[in-house]
DNA sequence: CCACAGGACGGCT
DNA sequence: AGCCGTCCTGTG
């Protein structure tokens, strides 16, 4: 599908197709990568600082081996996947999402660490990117592994035994406000191994969700959010207010509950609606559709 | 000053 | 099962 070689220490991804990292890092799907003032792109995944260039058609990771690559990076971005099959499987016979691939043609499904997306999108609730960043950012950087980097420290986002025995008066410095008590204890229920991760990858997507749901603090919208965002189902369709605005205008034409949305979605996208709930956020969002 | 933001909990009916 | 007041904090 695309070459790629390692060249004086840094990977080299030629000739990469349905791909664009603006489109990727603005799908709603991740709040820890940053453009820098040369163009490039510095990310925080997976205990890894990365800086990540694109030149339109190769992407060049920098200070990377191939091990890194082909065990962290190439899952990460998703980069055995056929999108050219998955998109034209989605564009057939409608419009409205052929012309929402278009618009957002680079964009990815990231593989992201499970318990980072867990804690992410429980803080999200209720709040806005450029807040949910922040206190993303500020808990990696009082509890998280400093990653030194050319371009600065960076703050590996803390694991889960780390996140498990702070206190409540701890997290006061990273702002959370009332989603600290969700944070303490839905933590100490990662780190127990309360939720079953065999359920979670297992074959029912009704079981996997009810697994998330054992987290407190998290509910229907945040667990199909850590389904989808960490990988581990893509037949789910996390309804935020982008998405129910997008829906209701250019698909149902009325406002919509989550659960008729997704049956709407499992019908119609069947198990590409992960990948149908990216490329429409992406296109509403970015052309503020129902505002 | 108030409304609301990429929701969820807990108590009520 | 469904409704609704409440929850921290920042921004407009």
């Amino acid at each position: 599908m695309y070459k790629w070689e390692e060249k004086d220490g840094h990977i080299i991804i030629y000739n990469l197709t349905n791909f664009d990292p603006f489109h990727t890092f603005h799908c709603g799907q991740c709040f820890r990568w940053n453009r820098l003032p040369n163009g490039h792109w510095l990310g925080v995944a997976y205990g890894l600082a990365l800086d990540l260039e694109w030149d339109g058609k190769n992407m060049i990771l920098y200070h990377t081996t191939p091990e890194q690559f082909l065990h962290i990076w190439h899952p990460y971005f998703d980069l055995g996947r056929d999108y050219g099959d998955l998109k034209a499987k989605l564009s057939q016979n409608d419009s409205v999402m052929a012309e929402a691939i278009r618009f957002g043609q680079g964009v990815r499904l990231l593989k992201q660490d499970f318990n980072e997306v867990a804690i992410s999108f429980l803080i999200s609730q209720n709040n806005g990117i450029p807040r949910i960043r922040k206190i993303i950012e500020s808990l990696s950087a009082a509890f998280g592994r400093p990653i030194e980097h050319e371009s600065g420290t960076c703050y590996a986002f803390p694991d889960p035994k780390r996140l498990s025995e702070l206190t409540l008066e701890d997290l006061e410095v990273i702002r959370a406000g009332y989603r600290d008590k969700y944070i303490y204890r839905a933590s100490r229920q990662l780190y127990s191994g309360e939720v079953n991760m065999d359920i979670v990858l297992g074959p029912d997507k009704e079981s996997s969700r009810q697994e998330m749901l054992k987290l407190f603090g998290v509910g229907e919208k945040v667990a199909d959010c850590i389904l989808l965002f960490s990988g581990a189902r893509t037949d789910i369709f996390p309804v935020d207010r982008w998405v129910k605005r997008v829906m209701a205008e250019l698909y149902l034409g009325h406002e919509a509950s989550y659960e008729e949305l997704n049956d709407f979605a499992q019908k119609h996208f069947g198990g590409l609606a992960g990948f149908a709930q990216q490329y429409l956020f992406y296109y509403a969002r970015e052309n503020k559709i129902g505002m």
